[in-house]
This record gives structure tokens, sequence and C-alpha cells, in this order.
DNA sequence: TATAACTTGAACAGTCCTGTACGACTTAGT
DNA sequence: ACTAAGTCGTACAGGACTGTTCAAGTTATA
């Protein structure tokens, strides 16, 4: 069995050099697709019928443009990962480091929450190096503002960047993790993971920045 | 062993909750939870016929012990749960809360780090409330240093007591991740997690504290 | 030593999943 | 309007795992 390489090429945006596929399948492949997403965020392990019937496509449709199950999850994911990215574009990163990566959590820890499972699903159908490179884009984005941050003096510098861009995915992935449990409420989890982010991120010897306005407990 | 046989088998409505077992058959009860804590370390999907292979032990011998899945995995996560009760029982937390804290990372990461893959077996197989009983030993532990920590000013007190527990958890749980996924080194990941957490349970207004002597990289 | 508890492999039943093949039908594009 | 592309249901082949039964052998323990 030979890895689909055109269709991984197709999905990632590089024009395909095959026949143009009819309006039709491009609608049933979106639909699998969007089904695929919302399947699989419910239910990691939710089967290849079950995505087709939510698709409202026939199974075999189904097989008809994906070769095999990873190639759906990855293609689910790959949507969340543009979906995600276009909304962290409109996420202004300048000005106050604190001031940006509060907004930067602001948007993305709702994302987070969104792909959680579907993030699961990935992780058991997907080698690690395919997640790594899908969230290449939104991994960029945060270490050029907690470089830029570390530059000016606002972040520490005693530890490696990779960590803490780390800790604040941990940080805010175990906060979507917390909410679905029923063990934190939505309107406090953005202060939250910004009021301990910020605070593990300031330099040793400096003052931790005092919470913006959000209700303490 | 601390872990007891009868109290999850009465729970999970095994049989003979009363018998006394032979010799024999406690060994190979021994022999099977150590094989499944080990197999669904390695491979959380681990099927209950390799769990008894490497038990050495007949697949309906193991049959005849656990009515299902669900209560051998029940039944190895108690195990490590237990081993690692005992190993933070010899972990002081009086004194300088800073310290103490420090000291229950240095002690805990590692446990985190070896049950890392059979946790994610548990959360797959076991109910959220059973998995949430099963840590309430160690979540008691550092509940209590955290919530002396906040009465003597050395912890912030602006954030829940559960939230600080949660990110403590999720850092040393993302520090285990990276270790595996081979991005950081276990000697820098007891200094990472400690300046991190610290940082972030250093009430706003006071300064973050510098690190013990850990090398910064 | 007697016996009940224990172990064992083989074999069975049942379920769910993946992936493929077919033939007939429907639709899109020029 | 014509044809290729797409779709659908059904059916099949194959695999993996769970859980049970059975009959025969082994071992702990009173």
């Amino acid at each position: 069995m030979l890895y689909d390489l055109l269709g991984y090429g197709e999905r990632m945006g590089s024009k395909n050099s095959t026949a143009t596929k009819r309006a039709d399948a491009l609608r049933s492949i979106d639909a699998i697709v969007q089904a695929a997403a919302e399947c699989l965020g419910q239910n990691p392990e939710a089967s290849l019928s079950e995505i087709a019937r939510a698709a409202g496509v026939g199974r075999v449709t189904l097989y008809a443009h994906f070769a095999s199950r990873a190639e759906v999850v990855d293609a689910a994911m790959s949507r969340a990962i543009d979906r995600g990215n276009e909304v962290l574009d409109t996420v202004d990163l300048s000005g106050d480091p604190l001031l940006a990566l509060a907004r930067y959590i602001e948007a993305g820890w709702h994302l987070v929450d969104q792909a959680r499972a579907l993030l699961a699903a990935a992780q058991r159908e997907l080698s690690a190096e395919r997640i790594r490179v899908l969230h290449a884009g939104p991994s960029a984005r945060v270490e050029a503002l907690l470089a830029r941050g570390r530059a000016e003096g606002a972040f520490r510098t005693d530890l490696p960047l990779a960590w803490m861009v780390n800790v604040l995915h941990a940080v805010m992935h175990s906060a979507a993790e917390e909410i679905r449990a029923g063990r934190l409420t939505s309107e406090h989890a953005g202060h939250h993971i910004t009021a301990t982010v910020l605070a593990a991120f300031t330099p040793p010897g400096q003052p931790v920045p005092e919470a913006g306005g959000g209700a303490p407990r």
C-alpha cells in the first residue's frame, strides 16, 4: 500500500496536475471532511461508517475519495488547523508582549477547546512527525511572539523557548479538559490561563503582573 | 501490595469476594497486574492476549480472575497509584512551601512520566469518576501543600486551588510528553517544571523566585 | 492423601471494523 | 444530448478482539 502523496499535497494547498474533480465530488469530499471533524471531535474512535453517515454519503463514496482512515483523519485535522490559522490571523500580536500574549490566549484557547478530541484522534492515527508539521503554523506564531517578548525583557530567558511554547499549550489544553469535566466554566478559563501563563513567563526577580480585571474566583 | 483486590473486585461485581484465594492464584493475579501495567504503559491498546502472554499465563486464566478488560486496567492503574503514593510518602512536604513544592515536583514528575501511557489507557477504559477517585490521594497531598502555602502568603490566592492543582499536573504531564518526544532531557525536566510552576504560583505583585541551581540552558 | 481450587489450550460464538468488488443508477460538463 | 464521472446499496473477504465453554491436567492445602 502506497502513501497517497498527491492527496496530502492536495489537502495542503498545492495545485494537483491531475484532472479536476467534478463539482459533486468536491461537495462530497467537503461533507466528509466536515463530518469527520464533528464525529471525531465527539468521539476519537468514530468509525468511517459513522462519518460517512453523518456526511450524508455512502460508505463506498468515502472510500472513493480517501484510501484509508488515516487520510480522513489527516484531512479533518488539516482543516481544523487551517480554520484556526484563519482566526489567529485576525489577532493583533504587536505592541506590549504581555497584552499581545493575552490576546493570543483569548483567541487560542477556544480553538484548543474545539479541536481537543480531534487532536486525540489524530494522535492515534497519525505519526508524531505529521502532527508536528500540521502544528507548525500556530507554533511559529507564538514562538515569534515569545521571542520578541524575551528580547524586550518582558518574558524570562532562563528557560528554553520551546519549553515555554509547550507550557502555554499545555495549560490551554488542560483548561479545555477542565471545562469538559465541568470543573471550570468558559467565562473564567481565559482569565485563569492568562494569569497563570503571564506569571510563569515573568523573568525571575521581576514582580508578577496583576490580573487584568477578571473575576478572581 | 496496598491495592486491594477484593476492594475493586466487589466494586466491579466480580465473583468470589469472600473465599480466600490459593497462593498460586494470588501469584497469577499479581503477574497479570504487573504485566498489564508494563504492556499498557508501552501501548494503551495492548490486548488481553498480549497481557496474559507477558504475564506468562494463559488467556483463560486471566479471565478466571478478571471479568473484563476494564477490571484489568483498573487493577493496573490502582497498583501504579499505590506505588506512587508510597514514593510520595517519603517526600518531606513541611517547611518552606516553595522548597516543599520543589521536592514534590522532583519526586512527582518521574511518577507521572512512568504512568503516562497507563493513564492514557485508563482514560479510555475507565469512567472519569473512577479516575478521579484513584487520583484522590496524590491530589489531596498537593492540595494540602498549596493550601498551606497560600495561607502563609507564599502562593497566590487569586486563582482557585483546584485550578492550581490542575496546572501543576498539566505541566508535569506535558514535560513527560516532551521527554518521550525527545525534545527535553530528563536532567532538565525537574528544573524547568519547578521554575515554571513556582513562577506561576507567585502572588501578583511579588517577585518571581530565582531558580535554585539547575542548568539554565 | 484426598479434593477442591487452579491452570491450560483449543475451540466457539459474536461483534465490530477495514477495505474491495460489482452492477445499476444519477449527475455534471462540454 | 451524450458520456464520463460520481454515487449507492449490497455483499464479500479478512482480521482483531472479547468473552465463554469444555475436558484434561496440575498443585496447593487441610
